[in-house]
Formats: structure tokens, C-alpha cells, sequence
DNA sequence: CTGTTAGCGCGTTCAG
DNA sequence: CTGAACGCGCTAACAG
């Protein structure tokens, strides 16, 4: 049997209410926490988070729902955010919504059912109605990688991102230049895209053809098979921009099967440690997943501490530009 | 405010124990069951798990520990074992202990005050002591990937897997083989070391050099520099074996670096996406990652129910061998 | 089948 | 600073 407070009466004669007040930072007397001290290694007590949350109306758990857990930019965000989190005595539940917006919902249920704290959320697509169950409850949610109206975000300037692409591409004599990206159906495709077209039209003066930005599967498929398409234009680009971490892997497989001679040029996004494995090693937009795990982290313990502003906050941060090899 | 029992016992004039049954599972006539439901609709009500998990001892959630987050083998246990367990109405706690022991009999610690009901570990190495408190709390533990005396476990035989690897080799003609592994620490190291030896002396009668199987550091690096090494020997092998992903990376880094001619056969382990990015081809030893999670999963779930023998149970899975091109 | 009565382990009033 | 008493929301005996 697992020792309770009352144990610890037995052994202190203490009342309940003052090994309560030990246990919670309030004031007890010397000699008092020795015999509390004393008694509770002797019973191997340990806090019962369960009873403590029932009446503090807290789980100590913070929800986390992942478009997708195969992703290193995920993974990362999981593991630094868990950290940070437990640090604070919060347990993290992890749940994997698959990119698909109705097991979305599920979990986002599953979560609520579950007395989380607060929930963090990379979400499937731009649609918010699935955080009413949360909302409804007062749980705090916090987006990441996505601006989400009314709701905390921690994002990055993807338009600046891009345009700093561009910018390196242009500079190095590129006029035609192609983009993989996938729908604008969410924030992150449609913010790239349009940066996309904003940076060439600011650096070349026109804008860039259809075609050389038509919207692709999000997948490493995609970027396998956009990167042919482009390849297979009358008017081929000399470089290419992925818009996320797949296309670019997709891409790269597209380039190892052609010839040499045809490689354009290839700015990507993302994995550091990618980079060594591919040939021509390319120029990578590297986004600071880490920080944006511990902004996320620091957000969600502010909300649950009951502090900042009331309206919705928006953070977001820059992206740097990590030049490769062979492909400028 | 959220509704509780006591709301639905204002609305419908039922007592408390009928709605309780109402939510076990319990027989509960016609009427009084609508009765409930149009309450619990108005109320937007919602069984509160934490107020549940006092009384029935059981949180309701398991928590997992990973050696590290960001590896593909991990994420891959974790998504599927998580949704499996969320099926089952179990919510997943993470926590990484970054091959840390100590970070591990902390998260542990954590894991066992969060009144988990079980414990799902892929442990930093053969150590069993830092279960101590969840074994004083009966907690269950279930190790995956890693054979531990006294605990459940749900593995793969590293042996035949090496094996199957060496036989193709040797079938090839190759009589000099290197292998890429760390250390002996881990259970799984020690065992396709093991495997290693015995299989090449088992095909061609001899005992490899030790300069053949010499420990590197377990990571991208250790493959890279371990490659190199080996290749500079005076009688260099003619297939280099390795004995994990990260391994299989850091060696395919290193041949990248080197001319083509002087590649060696490689046989790495896991991770189909990465085998259409690499030249050459490497042949792989395919865990299956997924059969595992769901094992473990399930078998969690035994014990969870109470059912399973008193004795720990350990289920080996089998590897399976995709061969590539170029590489043998 | 339903209602009544006790708690689960802890935090929080209030007196003292 | 300490102790007694109550209740958080729910489940588990019992009666009826």
C-alpha cells in the first residue's frame, strides 16, 4: 500500500492540514519539517498528483497535438518542450492527429477529457472550430507554426525566409526560379508561396510564371515529382526553392537520378544533419525549432500562471540562411 | 463553471450512484438514460478523469521513456503505441532522458508522482535499478528494444538479423567484413556484436580481426570516423556492416566523401525513407518498428487488465533483410 | 434498477 | 504556527 498523509500522522502526530502546509510552501517549525522529513523517507511517500489535482482543479499535464510525430521539426519541438515543461513539474501527453483534421478533433476531445492544463497544438490545417471543446473549458491553446486567429501563436517570418532565398539566388545571377510548395491551405504553404512571389517580383520585376509555383503534395513524393515537372518545363528554372523539409528531401532523390549536368540549383529547408548526406549539398533556410519549442514552453506557463495580456499573443521569429556547396 | 454530477442530478432528479452507472457501463432503465444524455448535452458535460482516477486508482495514462526523441526508431514506437493506447482510452506521457541515466531515474521518478499505470521504457542502458520506485508501486514496466532480467520486454533478435546480413555478404564472395557498433553496454550493441562474430565464424571458419569490430561512439560520427578506419586498414574489408541507423548514416556520409571506387558493400539498419537518398544503395536489416510498438502496446495492456503470467514475458520479433543495389 | 452513505488523498478555510 | 472540519467529483458498497 502506497503511504498517505495520514501515514505520516501516525508517525509525526501532526495534524494533516500541517503536513499539507509543509508540503505546499507554507510555514512549519523546524523540528516539525525534520519529523516530516524524517517519516517521509521512511515511508517512501511520495505527493498523490491525482488527489492534489482534484482539489486544485489542476492535472499538472500539458496536451500536445502533432500534425504528424515522423518529422524531425516535430520531434524537436516534443522533445524540447518536454523538457522545459517537466522542469516546471508538468507532464506532457503527446498525441499524433495523422494530418487529419477529424482524429484532430478526436484527441483534441481526448485531451480536454483528460484535464490537461493547457494544450499545444501543430495543427492540420487553418480551421479552428476544433478547439471549441477547449475554449469552452478556459484551456489555454498555443499554435505553433501557425497563425492562428484569436488564439497564441509562436510562428516564424516565413516571408522573410523565402525572400532571403531569393535574395542569395538572384544575387548569384538566377532569374528563373522555381518553388516547391505545397496548397494554401495552410498558413505556412500560403505565407511561403506568397513570399515566394513578392521576393522574385521585388528582385526580377516580374512575377513568376504559374508554372513555376503550381502547388504540390505536401510529401517527399511531391517533391520528387515537382522537381521532374519543373525540370521538364520549356523554360526550365536554374534554381529551385523547397518550402519545407520534404520537398526538399524529394527533390534531392529527383536530382540523384538525373544526370549531373541538369542540376539547378537548390535552396531547402531544414535538418542540419541532412545536409552532409546530400550531393550537391544545398543551401538551407534554417528555421530555429528549438527556440520556437521554448517560446512555445515559456507561453503555456505563463497562461497557466495566470499572467499575460488577455488578447491573443503573437510571436515570431527569423530564420537564417545557411549557404551549402555546388548550388549557387 | 463545469458541470458535474450533481448538475445532471438538478436536471434529471436521478441520484448520484444512477448516473455514475449510467457512465460504468451499468444498467440503467430507458427513460433515465435519455434523461441523462439530454442533460449532459445541455450541460456540455464531461466526466472528469481526475475526480475518477481518486477513487478507482488509476490515472488513466502510461508513461514512456526514450533514450532519445530524435531518432526514427523512437518516433516510430512512440506514434504507434500512443494511438494504439489512446484507443484504449490511455493517455501517452513522454519524457526523453537524452542516454542520460540519471535524467532517466528522474523522468522515472516523475513518471511514478504522476500516478502512471504503467511504464514503457527504451532504457539508456542495462541498468535496472532506476525501477526501483515504480516496482515499490506495483507499477508495470515494459523495456522495448532491450532484453531486462525480471522485466518485460519486447525485442528483436539482433543475432539472426546480423546473421542474415553476414550470410548475404558471404554469399557474395566477401571474406573480410568490418563492423560499425558501439560499445558493449547496451543489450543491443552486445548482441549484434556477438552476432557479428559468431555468423562470420560460422561462414568462413575464422574469427574477424578485432580491428574489424572495434567499438565506435554511438552516433553519425562514430559511423563516419569508423569507416574511415577501417578502410585505412592494411587489409581493409571488402563490406562494412553497421550495426544501427545512426551508424548507417554517418558511413554513408563518409563514403560520399571518397571516390567511387573504393566503396565497400554496406549493410546498414532501418530507415527505408533514407535508402532513396543514398548512393550506393545500401542493402538494410529491417526492424519491424511498428510490430514492436503494437507489442509493447498490447502488452502493456495485459497487464493493465490484470491478465498475463506472474513471470515477465519477453517476445523477440524478427528482422527482415531488403537487399539494395550496387552493394553487394 | 435506484438511492443512500461513505470515503479516495489532499487543500483550505477557519478557530485556536 | 497548528489543528479540526469540510469538500473537490466521483465510485463502491450496501439497502431498498
Amino acid at each position: 500500500m502506497v503511504a498517505t498523509y495520514k501515514d505520516i500522522r501516525r508517525m509525526t502526530g501532526l495534524s494533516l492540514a500541517t503536513i499539507s502546509k509543509y508540503y505546499n510552501g507554507g510555514n512549519v517549525l523546524g523540528p516539525n519539517r525534520e519529523l516530516i522529513e524524517k517519516a517521509a523517507t521512511a515511508l517512501d511517500y511520495q505527493l498523490n498528483n491525482v488527489a492534489r489535482g482534484l482539489r486544485s482543479r489542476r492535472s499538472m499535464t500539458v496536451g500536445v497535438i502533432l500534425d504528424e510525430l515522423d518529422s524531425s521539426f516535430n520531434t524537436t519541438i516534443v522533445s524540447r518542450m518536454e523538457e522545459r515543461l517537466r522542469e516546471a513539474g508538468y507532464g506532457t501527453i503527446i498525441c499524433d492527429s495523422r494530418k487529419d483534421a477529424e482524429a484532430q478533433a478526436d484527441v483534441l476531445r481526448f485531451l480536454v477529457g483528460k484535464m490537461v492544463d493547457a494544450i499545444v497544438v501543430v495543427p492540420v490545417d487553418d480551421d479552428t472550430s476544433f478547439l471549441a471543446p477547449a475554449r469552452d473549458r478556459d484551456v489555454p491553446v498555443v499554435a505553433v507554426d501557425r497563425l492562428m486567429p484569436g488564439t497564441d501563436s509562436v510562428i516564424i517570418d516565413n516571408r522573410a525566409a523565402i525572400a532571403s532565398a531569393i535574395q542569395l539566388l538572384t544575387h548569384a545571377g538566377h532569374t528563373t526560379i522555381g518553388l516547391l510548395a505545397g496548397p494554401d491551405t495552410t498558413y505556412t504553404m500560403r505565407e511561403r508561396r506568397a513570399g515566394f512571389r513578392d521576393a522574385v517580383q521585388d528582385r526580377t520585376g516580374l512575377l513568376p510564371r504559374s508554372e513555376l509555383m503550381t502547388p504540390e503534395d505536401v510529401s517527399i513524393e511531391g517533391g520528387y515529382a515537382g522537381l521532374r515537372r519543373l525540370l521538364r518545363l520549356s523554360a526550365p528554372p536554374t534554381a529551385v526553392v523547397c518550402a519545407n523539409y520534404g520537398f526538399t528531401l524529394g527533390a534531392t532523390i529527383a536530382l540523384n537520378e538525373l544526370g549531373q549536368e541538369s542540376w539547378p540549383a537548390l535552396v531547402g529547408f531544414d535538418n542540419l544533419e541532412l545536409a552532409r548526406l546530400i550531393r550537391p549539398r544545398p543551401t538551407l533556410v534554417t528555421q530555429p525549432i528549438e527556440a520556437l519549442a521554448l517560446e512555445a514552453a515559456e507561453l503555456v506557463l505563463q497562461r497557466l500562471s495566470g499572467a499575460g495580456p488577455d488578447e491573443s499573443v503573437t510571436i515570431t521569429l527569423e530564420t537564417t540562411l545557411l549557404v551549402g556547396h555546388e548550388s549557387t
